[in-house]
DNA sequence: GGAATTTAATAGACCGTTCTAATTTTTGAT
DNA sequence: ATCAAAAATTAGAACGGTCTATTAAATTCC
């Protein structure tokens, strides 16, 4: 209630748009103009303007934009476990694309639990996150995407789809030809008795694997009972391979779900006292960069984890510029990495071409 | 301007708080109140208000409220690379903690580029986080802890710091006593040679592991110049080790600057045809869980990465319901994890008691 | 030189909450 | 029944920007 109070600046107090505009002689409006680099304001103008941000070393309220324009600049992303070496690349690549564009992500780790996915949704809705990335947890109800779309919240699906309809926004590997191109090379190597590794719940990622498998072993005539559904991790890997040693009618490779899978098939093998490579053949899935740097190197289906978050960043951007965009599914082209932990069927009787015709 | 605008609600039109009020019969600043679960409202009313909000569908606008609230149940991870598996434990412990309170984390990743780390700083300090978890970039300049600290930003620091003083909020582990222990026990089994490799740059992490390696050799009277800087990646530690054995002096132990490079000493091991364990040891740092699931299964200085999170999720917390909490430090003491990547020294005439007092 | 047009700047409502301070209602004591 | 104190509720300003509609200034055109 002092004379003072209307002249002094309480040190500390955060200084406003309203402040800078002022200072520098102009409107509340002209000042916010300039800040959105609109080209309505003379350069003239935009320089004073400039000039006073830096002078009061005034900073954006971004919440307070977000609540008149209705757009944050942020996006969730929705995953089911971080640490996850695929996962995290997927992260990565979304990242350099938002970033350059000045979006910050929200990262909610599900852990699988579909009763964490639909809270992590609610809260980023709260957030008024402009749009959201996900990798539905496995077991999400399809209606979740209506639900989202009854939101009117903008989403783009990654790696796994709730369920495969036309109209959706997706990106993901084509999982069916990339272990169809392993089954060919496995079979190529003169493999016949072959295991397919992993994936505990059915979701499409897990079918597409499945209906690629049976693609080629059928086509070739070879037995498919040894599709194993187990967690994908290194410790299912390592205990169904020692458990798939132990069958009379043991295999000579497998195909694991993921590169994850993958290692611990390799530490199980290598426990037993095998090699991976010489004594059995084990191809995996993704890509991640450890699998070129493993003993031995890992052949692998490349997923480009990575350029499917960038794809996913990019589609999603797109559909926040242009509300009505047309549905979009991104497939990625699969590459079969060839690398070490993957040689030809030890037994030379059956080291040739396929006897099946 | 049709007769009927005042009464039709707009499909679509997410409805507020106003809304609820009105439906239910109560006052804006009442309907508030039970949102924010208030003692001050009678329960009747409260019961009312929540009804009116299944009834309408009403959805928080987190956004409007941190405007007038100055909070916004949203804190900042700023970390160098997500795609780290310690990294990512840490960020599960802290997300356990935030989710159970409330919060939404936003992501970024650095890539140790100070510039980025500044960007998303500024970034999030625009989108007004109430605090920041940082595990500061190699370089950092000293001033960043007053930089945030002018903005009245509340943050903790983890696993790195940036400069070691008495008034700050930090939490990690104890570097310098893990990598001492590791050291003896590499001593205690007959190793004499002992190469520390890892840590690129220097930071506190880096130097708190060199000062006690250096603690426990120079105790012994064993030479410390086996003291790599590479970067933290399997590929520097499976060059860095075949180099190593390349030595005319070549150790017979690696004390590695995490899992991440120990693992890539054990490829580079099994490249060179050595048994990881049996002809040359191999101690870790973190303790992933990929330590307990390779092969050999490694042995490594537990630095908790998920309690990290969590402990650091934790104080924030507590930043944040008391300003004026008096810094404070949390070191989490560091357990040798015994495992199969190092045991006794080959050469038998020095696998006995040091020769050194 | 004056009207028409383009360019630049602005006033004031608005977004959907929370906060402050005041008012109304209820309860308890005399 | 009366008053004080406590409990419950509320009006209206505030947060810090953006949006719409309007005005003012500068430019172009005949």
């Amino acid at each position: 209630m002092s004379a003072q109070d209307n002249s002094t600046k309480t040190y500390g107090a955060r200084i406003s748009l309203v402040d800078v505009a002022r200072h520098v002689g102009v409107s509340r409006a002209t000042a916010s103009l300039v800040l959105r680099e609109s080209p309505l304001v003379a350069t003239k103008t935009r320089e004073r303007v400039l000039a006073g941000v830096k002078e009061l070393g005034y900073i954006y309220n971004r919440g307070a934009a977000n609540l008149r324009a209705k757009r944050t600049k942020a996006v969730g992303l929705v995953i089911w476990e971080i640490n996850n070496p695929c996962l995290a690349e997927v992260s990565m690549g979304m990242d350099s694309v938002f970033d350059a564009s000045g979006y910050v992500t929200y990262l909610a780790n599900t852990t699988e639990s579909v009763e964490r996915q639909e809270r992590f949704l609610l809260r980023m809705r709260e957030q008024n996150v402009d749009g959201i990335i996900i990798c539905p947890a496995v077991g999400t109800p399809v209606d979740l995407l209506d639900l989202l779309a009854e939101w009117q919240m903008p989403y783009v699906q990654i790696l796994r789809q709730v369920s495969i309809r036309n109209g959706d926004y997706y990106v993901g590997p084509d999982y069916q030809l990339g272990v169809e191109q392993a089954t060919e090379h496995l079979i190529r190597l003169g493999h016949r008795r072959i295991a397919l590794i992993g994936g505990e719940k059915s979701h499409s990622a897990t079918i597409a694997r499945r209906t690629g498998f049976f693609a080629s072993m059928e086509r070739h005539r070879f037995a498919t009972d040894l599709v194993l559904k187990t967690p994908a991790t290194r410790q299912a890997g390592a205990e169904t391979v020692k458990m798939l040693l132990d069958r009379p009618d043991a295999p000579t490779a497998a195909i694991c779900f993921n590169d994850v899978v993958a290692f611990g098939v390799m530490v199980g093998l290598q426990q037993r006292g095998l090699r991976p490579g010489a004594d059995f053949a084990v191809i995996g899935t993704d890509d991640v960069p450890e699998a070129a740097m493993s003993f031995p190197t890992l052949t692998t289906i490349s997923t480009s984890p990575r350029q499917i978050g960038v794809e996913a960043a990019r589609l999603l951007l797109r559909r926040l510029d242009s509300p009505n965009l047309a549905p979009e599914r991104i497939i990625l082209p699969p590459r079969l990495i060839v690398r070490d932990s993957c040689g030809p069927v030890m037994d030379p009787a059956v080291s040739c071409l396929s006897p099946a015709g």
